[in-house]
DNA sequence: GCGAAACCGGACATCTGTATCCAAAAGACA
DNA sequence: TGTCTTTTGGATACAGATGTCCGGTTTCGC
């Protein structure tokens, strides 16, 4: 249903927005997230090209989020790695149906619409914020702890 | 989003519900639904070890709805040939996370959960009778054709 | 039983997504 | 300027999805 690719960019912002503004090192984006860290990097070439992370070569250097993370939707990263193809037109190309699909399609394209409506409306910000013992990333520790 | 198969199965399927119960050979189901006849037969199979439909060989033979249609839903055949997979535990196999979801593959679970909700909910019978002017398929015929 | 109709099944080809590796480019800083 | 650090981008590899091909098998009308 979704890509691995797509994980990935949303593993790997999410954990730039937890960190942000600190600029992150691939590598260390790769280890916290378990993705393999030379395919990361495309992937995050794919985000730097949609600007929606911003990649700094050099001592200091690395990846951080270009956008606020309140500014960030899901949909917004889903769609620069691989996007949502809403079904616009019928694909079987019948004349008679142009824009009016018929009811298998316009159902098939009703769930993808509802997808992106779910999808546009959660902020990165929302989802570190949201009250829920399981931390996207991060193990629970017993304790209270919290580390920037 | 939806795979090539998934969408193939599913003009197969509206075809053979349109025209049931007679049996309707391959290359006829093929040209009908503008799918590649050889790779259609091999989704057909799948259909068939999940007696979906029933494949008739020998003259007069053909394939055919081995549910009623009013029986077998949008679901079952996405489930058949390309499974909507839940998120059930933590894709990073975070110990602490389990069954537990974080903010972010709980959202991502959601929506696939919405989908097969409105996709378990809609029979082959319903998309058929669903009063709207473009029919899966076919072409309007009332009215005149525009050349193209 | 014969032969045509129609599916069966496996080998093969192609394309795309996923993943790896490395030399080169670019930035920071002494 | 020189060097270390980190990203860049191209080459390569592999797997799975998609698509093709063809001889074989089953079935039925006659």
């Amino acid at each position: 249903m979704f890509s691995q690719t797509v994980e990935y960019a949303l593993r790997a912002v999410v954990f730039l927005a937890q960190r942000a503004p600190d600029p992150q090192k691939t590598a260390d984006i790769a280890a916290a997230t378990q993705v393999p860290s030379a395919y990361l990097a495309k992937v995050l070439q794919g985000l730097r090209e949609k600007e929606i992370v911003h990649l700094q070569r050099g001592i200091g250097g690395g990846v951080s989020l270009a956008v606020p993370s309140d500014e960030l939707t899901i949909l917004t990263v889903v769609n620069a790695v691989d996007p949502i193809r809403r079904i616009t037109t019928c694909p079987l190309d019948l004349k008679s149906h142009g824009v009016k699909l018929c009811a298998l399609h316009r159902r098939m394209d009703n769930a993808m619409m509802e997808m992106e409506q779910a999808f546009a409306s959660t902020t990165l910000s929302e989802l570190l914020s949201d009250p829920n013992p399981s931390v996207p990333l991060q193990e629970v520790t017993s304790g209270r702890r919290r580390r920037k």
